[in-house]
DNA sequence: AGCTAAGAACCATGTGACCC
DNA sequence: GGGTCACATGGTTCTTAGCT
């Protein structure tokens, strides 16, 4: 079946009537109003159930591990519609009990005694004109929190910004493209461009950075019989400095770190043999490269850019360090994203 | 049915030529 | 000097088929 997917209304009701026709599920999409979210209902079930529905396009792993961690804070039922969901994805969602339909007439729905899991239908037209968003890949976001950090960068020439942001010259028009179409970016003229929306573009900096640059530029993982080893560290003497926690606490001193992360070049080896750091898979001490070449105040603390301290406490995803991570938002991260 | 491996398909990114 | 674009490359994801 040819699918409109210009319309989300018309991927909604496909997906409605192919997942009726092929699982028999009864399923009926009501819109309860302007500004009001999108909902569709379990009919038959012995209690009426209506689910949100998230409509996402072009589905992939990140777009399913965002979602639950939306419905990890915020519980409401969900329903997923989308274009088309793999075998692979199927299993995932079924996992993290993400109901969910598509227009190729898979679904998974768990409402007890309502069960109905129907997987490996395939969409008549594969779903490949995925528009490249590039804003949240590992370039788009090592762009972006230069951007964020440098204030007024977005004003210089491409060159300048590739060479600051550590990419190369043909990703940044790329992404000013996604940043500009994404409403971050106004640009009267080319030397009066603008960053707007930074507080948000700040917040989903922070959601994609742990996994989808982080993860990328871990070095290694080590641990130490050296208690408290951090604390008398020259750590710029090893052309490095500290994130997480031990940036925390040199900007609030309100916290004993546990974790110790630091960001280098490449990993610091004498600072290794001084401190008898060995590698194991599990060790509280990381190593991750460092990804950003401008300079900043915080520097002299030999500590990282204040946005990336709290970015690394938001991933941690630790109670502890949540209540720490506001401080240093509201003392050091805000003041740089203001709107101007 | 579930797992695994191999190959195909797709995607993100850097490079450098080209144009204004 | 500054921006855009085509292309090559390397990596990731998906599909398929064979095996248990």
């Amino acid at each position: 079946m040819q699918v409109n997917t210009a319309q989300p209304n018309a991927l909604l009701d496909t997906a409605i009537q192919l997942v009726g026709e092929r699982t028999g599920l009864d399923l009926t999409a009501i819109e309860p109003g302007p500004g009001a979210d999108l909902l569709i209902r379990l009919n038959k079930a012995p209690t009426p159930t209506a689910y949100r529905v998230e409509i996402k396009r072009y589905l992939n792993k990140q777009t399913v591990a965002l979602l639950a961690a939306r419905l990890a804070e915020d519980p409401t039922p969900t329903m997923l519609v989308t274009d088309y969901v793999n075998p692979q994805q199927a299993d995932r969602l079924r996992r993290r009990n993400i109901p969910f339909i598509d227009t190729a007439g898979n679904t998974y729905v768990n409402e007890p005694p309502i069960y109905v899991f129907a997987t490996g239908n395939k969409p008549d037209i594969l779903p490949t004109a995925k528009p490249r968003v590039r804003l949240f890949q590992p370039t788009g976001l090592k762009l972006i929190f230069a951007l964020l950090n440098q204030p007024g960068l977005e004003q210089k020439p491409y060159r300048q910004q590739a060479e600051v942001a550590g990419i190369a010259l043909g990703g940044v028009a790329w992404i000013m493209g996604d940043l500009r179409d994404g409403g971050y970016l106004i640009e009267p003229t080319p030397k009066t461009r603008r960053l707007i929306n930074k507080r948000a573009l700040t917040d989903l900096w922070v959601e994609n950075y742990p996994a989808r640059l982080r993860e990328k530029l871990i070095l290694g993982r080590y641990t130490t019989t050296h208690d408290r080893w951090w604390q008398d560290t020259d750590i710029a003497a090893h052309r490095a400095y500290w994130g997480g926690e031990i940036a925390a606490d040199r900007l609030t001193h309100y916290l004993k770190p546990q974790d110790v992360t630091l960001y280098a070049d490449k990993v610091p080896a004498t600072l290794l043999l001084e401190n008898r750091l060995q590698k194991v898979p599990d060790g509280n001490v990381e190593i991750v490269k460092q990804f950003w070449h401008f300079d900043y105040p915080e520097k002299a603390l030999q500590i990282v850019p204040p946005l990336l301290v709290y970015a690394d406490l938001i991933a941690t995803g630790d109670a502890r360090n949540a209540e720490l991570a506001r401080m240093v938002y509201d003392e050091h991260v805000a003041r740089h994203i203001r709107e101007d």
